[in-house]
RNA sequence: UGGGGCGUCGCCAAGCGGUAAGGCAGCGGCCUUUGGAGCCGCCAUUCGGAGGUUCGAAUCCUUCCGCCCCAGCCA
């Protein structure tokens, strides 16, 4: 990747001030040598779900601090549930990171290459008397457990020999045991105040099928027993992740250091939470399960296939992963500060287009019939090398319904009747006549005069107008599918759900809008999947997969509306 | 009323004993052939509360309050 920019910009500017405890962190361990002065991370998902921008800060961070330290970091599938795991996931997540913008070149691990090596470890634990097979049920582990407040109690299979335990366990791997029937349990504290240190399970019987190994094992380590010595195998040098493993992180010593083994450091640090969206796995797959969206992928989804889907750049998601920080609080960022940022990276790059969504026919009474002409377009005035295009004006056009107003409030600038306004690069337009549905009244056609002195948009007699209207040629525009997309929960914390309702009562009934018939400017005809542009005055909108015989947009965000803010002001 | 973590502006977040960075949002104004963008200005006498130590505290101590996490054979 390229772009350190900003992460250079800030370390100059303030030099010797980590940009935040995780880099603080390491800086110690680089200059005082605790790991040789190496840094090497890894992104650790577990493939049985689509990644989503909450992970998006995991990846920045470990692949990022790598990058900045001159390290290496790791992709590595947690992989030790075969029940919930599938290859497709495994897919999709890696297409995500890419797509994200890092590379892990042939660093792509599996928990579940090391199945054999942590067996290994599991029986030297046995041996050394640290590690011992239970026979408690499932039930019976939890009542044995104890609670928060109340100390647990041994197992009463807690005292084996060190060889009945080896033969139980090489029996559990030999699969004599139904799932359940057993267990192989740390021999720590029931009484630890840390509910992790009371005996936890290092495997379970599951019969299952892995999506890697198949049936090569009908044991599976839990992740307390794989995550640190994957860790340790891999030659890891800060395990960085979520600060609920705070309390895991006892426990992640105890193992490697009972191992004796290369010990590498954890560090917590606090998930990202979004407002107006559900992060968690649980409750995306019910959006998707119970068909409130139309997929992982749906264009309102939080999911990096969703916001990709949406126009959204892994520019502007890094550049908002960078800007939250990292930190030990619970934050729910304020999805405001996300959309900022795509809208900062696409007014730089996107070319500008006309289109118009609620289309009101405008006839130009004074422009011949049958006339036509191009007038020149600049694609993007925030970048003249983006060129200019050609966009054909003629008699009869279309404005936006909006933009008239046959009685016009204070402050409202655009086409009223009698009032002159601009069409964007093309003339001076006077509005002179209205034309009405005689039955329902409804405005179905404007009629306006032009002055041919103004084309392109200036009046050589330096006379102003107040508004810049977009537009598009009736003989020459194409029709469109536009779908607007609003936020997907009307509530900041989707969670806080009325008593007997959970969080989809909080969905927002409007967050999908589908425009079967806009018109948008010719130039735009022959416009691929993940174009992206911006509709004058509209918003960002790109161009959708779905697009086959027509052509299909997704609006990625809107513009900025101050005359939105003006009128809900006029409004109180 | 077990343990762990966290509390600095509406939302994030710097700050690490020397007298509250920055961004987003918001509010004014300038500019403008996008009511976009850009530019300028305003926006925490105060750091969850209360005590204490100190010449000096968001930073140290005491205490109280609030929020989050842990009782999966999930990760």
């Amino acid at each position: 990747m390229s772009d350190n920019d900003t992460t250079d910009a800030r370390s100059d500017e303030r030099e010797g001030v980590s940009r935040d405890f995780v880099r603080a962190a390491i800086e110690e361990d680089i200059r005082s040598g605790r790991f040789g002065g190496r840094v090497h991370t890894r992104f650790p998902p577990e493939p049985n779900g689509y990644l989503h921008i909450g992970h998006a800060k995991a990846i920045c961070l470990n692949f990022g601090v790598a990058q900045e330290y001159g390290g290496l970091c790791n992709l590595r599938f947690d992989d030790t549930n075969p029940v919930k795991e599938e290859t497709e996931y495994v897919d999709g997540i890696k297409n995500d990171i890419r797509w994200l913008g890092f590379d892990w070149a042939d660093r792509e691990y599996f928990a579940s290459d090391y199945f054999e090596q942590l067996y290994a470890y599991a029986e030297q634990l046995i041996t050394k008397g640290k590690a011992y097979v239970c026979d408690l049920s499932p039930d019976e582990v939890r009542e044995y457990r104890g609670t928060l407040t109340e100390p647990g109690r041994n197992s009463p299979y807690r005292d084996r020999s060190v060889e009945e335990n080896l033969d139980l366990f090489r029996r559990m791997r030999a699969g004599e045991f139904a799932d359940g029937n057993r267990t192989l349990r740390a021999k720590i504290d029931m009484a630890s105040p840390n509910i992790n240190l009371r005996d936890p399970i290092m495997y379970r019987i599951l019969h299952a099928t892995h999506h890697r190994t198949g049936d090569a094992w009908c044991i599976y380590p839990m992740y307390d027993f794989a995550h640190g010595q994957s860790d340790s195998i891999e030659g890891i040098t800060h395990s960085l992740c979520d600060i609920e493993y705070e309390q895991h992180r006892p426990l992640y010593d105890w193992f490697l250091d009972e191992l004796e083994i290369y010990h590498p450091r954890q560090i917590e640090f606090a998930k990202l939470f979004l407002s107006y969206t559900v992060l968690s796995k649980r409750r995306l797959r019910i959006l998707v399960e119970q068909g409130y969206v139309s997929g992982w992928d749906d264009p309102r989804m939080p999911t990096l296939a969703g916001l990709r889907r949406r126009g959204y750049t892994p520019e502007a998601i890094r550049a908002f992963i960078d800007e939250v920080g990292v930190a030990k609080s619970n934050s729910i960022v304020d999805v405001a500060l996300l959309e900022y940022h795509i809208r900062q990276d696409l007014n730089q790059r996107a070319e500008r287009r006309m289109a118009v969504l609620d289309p009101l026919k405008v006839i130009i009474d004074n422009y011949p019939e049958g006339q036509e002409e191009k007038l020149e377009a600049i694609n993007n005035p925030e970048d003249p090398d983006q060129g200019v295009r050609t966009v054909p004006f003629s008699r009869e056009l279309y404005i936006e319904r909006d933009d008239f107003r046959e009685d016009p409030p204070r402050k409202f600038y655009r086409l009223a009747p009698g009032r002159e306004v601009r069409l964007r690069y093309g003339y001076f337009v006077t509005c002179t006549g209205v034309d009405k549905d005689p039955d329902t009244g409804e405005v179905v056609a404007l009629h306006c005069t032009y002055d041919p002195a103004t084309r392109g948009g200036d009046a050589p007699d330096g006379r102003k107008v107040r508004g810049t209207l977009h537009w598009v040629s009736a003989r020459h525009a194409v029709t469109a599918e536009v779908r607007l997309y609003d936020r997907l929960f009307s509530k900041p914390d989707p969670d806080e759900a009325p008593e007997d309702g959970d969080f989809t009562d909080n969905l927002n009934p409007n967050s999908l809008q589908v425009i079967p018939a806009a018109l948008v400017e010719p130039a735009l005809a022959d416009a691929k999947p993940g174009d992206t542009v911006q509709f004058e005055r509209l918003g960002y909108f790109c161009v959708d997969p779905d697009s086959a015989d027509k052509l299909v947009f997704n609006r990625t965000i809107a513009l900025r509306d101050t005359w939105a803010k003006i009128q809900s002001h006029m409004d109180k």
